[in-house]
DNA sequence: ATGAAAGCGCTAACAA
DNA sequence: TTGTTAGCGCTTTCAT
């Protein structure tokens, strides 16, 4: 609470220091020239008179900021979380901070989202997802900043792309479920548009399956995006009901897969002997689980690691439009031995 | 990527518009006074320039923002994710944004951390926890905005509060188990001083252990935080191994409370028959695996809505010094019955 | 190595 | 209802 006088500006620095604003100014830069006897003095009186540096017009004046702008669906997402914890590990290096924000799974709060990131002028945008509102994708376009797409490949990207087809990674699954023999196979969830990722996961199943000459397609919806592990068990229960001869069943993501995964336990179903599972994401309780998850490993971490190189190679001034394509995992666990 | 040639700035849109930059600042505030044909020609002017509203600008003159900013210990905690999403549902309301950034449980990350954000001119700040490194309370203690600390009760608060005893809640659990005729009680996690939430965990196990004559006090240690559900189900064997008698385990979370039972089960031991098994946070894991777990509801989203309401308060000139406690939750499950 | 003047894009304050 | 002037706290630019 301390007194109700306003903050101190640099000017106060200055003349307790005596000397100009904009010796502190340099004072204050780690690479600036500036006799150490001088610094150290204002640094002494910044540090007593409590000063904050003022980064709102030292942006103003600079025209520029020192931060990345990054849109995810969620902020309680282990996957999203990594993406954004490499990122920020590749900008940190160069003093870089991340400004998040999450869209709740809606393109409609996306865009709100985007125009309020832009209105503070971030060096750059990361998005999540290669589809936006006709007005999001107009604003990405006009700003003058890199745009990165991520966890997707567009259609027709706006600048530039780090991500994975999820409905090829998708199709990988199938592809070894069915080499391995097994028949008669589910998907749940990715039924409602908003989440594209998850849809993109549905169609790549529905066209592998339609590839290898199953015509049986058996798709269980589980509700809007994010499916909890609780939808996941109550879709479970669905398949079950609709389809009890189902021999493997394939879940949008690793907690829905654990939901299902406990709603076989709840029953006496023994997975993999009657049910085989299969996730998505490798989140830390398909390895940890029992029996563990058969999963994809998107690789989060270094999709955020190669935005953040990507960014700082374009902030450096290089050229052109890349796209960057992450090869998912696939991981064989017990749950479909 | 269009033209390369500067962003439009209000001035171009007020000349499109042939109007005053002054009046175009009034179009673009819902509440201005203005002429509605005034007001849809200057839109218009501005959509068609791709005009985007220069925050940086309006926080320097206006000598205000419109975010509150918040530290928590991690970006990928359904805890602190539900503390953010109540806190940023009632801030919404009245169109203020959250400025989120994360500690990763350093208290060094956390004073850095809060300095960057005090940099950026939050209209208050939240922090997660009541002990920070001196220079942290200094700068708090400072900052002549509104300071809340949460998920604690503080020693000496700096500002404003909005918490639970972690200790009182870890011995409501103890005092639970001891009435229902347990006996043979442990312990997994809190060992690391970082995490001062853990450790006052931990601390109310011992201090409740005492207070029922129970002398045999048994720690295991799961390292620093955030501890994982590999971390618990790791301490879980390192537990049987040291005290094959446990009858109960207390976690320091429900995760490392997951990976203890998964443990139980890779090792043919019955839960709760052969030992019971609490955690901590009522995450959605502990209500949806086989058996469930009994845990503490901590009342993540009603802190946040909590400390949102405050913040409000505050901003429109409450005085005094708030301090709220909230009161957490046992809920008694099938892996203590 | 240090200082003086100007101005980044908005909006408070006042005027019309 | 609309316009004019000044200035928020820094840093760019140029000077010494």
């Amino acid at each position: 609470m301390s007194s109700d006088r306003k903050s101190p500006t640099m000017s106060d620095v200055a003349r307790k220091a005596g000397v100009s604003a904009m010796t502190v100014s340099r004072a204050l830069k780690a690479d600036s020239v500036i006799s150490p006897e001088t610094r150290s003095a204002i640094l002494t009186a910044a540090e007593e008179l409590g000063y904050i540096f003022h980064a709102t017009a030292s942006n103003l004046r600079s025209q520029k900021t020192d931060f990345v702008a990054v849109t995810i669906p969620s902020i309680n997402n282990a996957n999203f979380a990594d993406t954004v914890a490499g990122l920020s590990e590749i900008l940190s290096g160069r003093n870089m901070q991340t400004l998040l924000g999450y869209t709740n799974y809606d393109m409609d709060v996306e865009e709100q989202l985007i125009e309020q990131l832009l209105r503070r002028n971030p060096q750059a945008i990361v998005v999540t997802g290669g589809r936006h509102t006709p007005r999001a994708r107009r604003l990405l376009e006009n700003a003058r900043i890199p745009v990165v797409e991520t966890w997707d490949v567009p259609d027709q990207p706006i600048g530039h792309y780090v991500g994975f087809s999820n409905a090829d990674a998708v199709r990988a699954m199938v592809d070894h479920f069915v080499s391995v023999g097994y028949k008669r196979i589910a998907f749940i969830g990715g039924d409602q548009g908003r989440d594209t990722r998850g849809s993109d996961r549905r169609r790549g199943f529905v066209a592998a399956m339609k590839a290898h000459g199953h015509d049986d397609i058996r798709l269980i919806a589980a509700g809007a995006p994010p499916i909890s592990m609780r939808e996941g068990a109550d879709a479970m229960a669905r398949l079950l009901q609709e389809y009890p001869d189902t021999k493997v069943v394939i879940c949008v993501s690793d907690l829905s897969a654990f939901g299902a995964l406990t709603e076989c336990q709840r029953r006496g179903i023994v997975v993999p002997d009657q049910i085989a599972i299969g996730g998505f994401g490798n989140y830390e309780i398909s390895g940890v689980c029992v029996p563990s998850l058969t999963t994809i490993d998107a690789h989060s971490r270094e999709i955020g690691r190669r935005t953040g190189s990507l960014i700082l190679d374009l902030l450096n001034g290089a050229s052109g439009s890349m796209q960057v394509n992450i090869e998912p995992g696939l991981i064989i666990r017990q749950s479909s031995l």
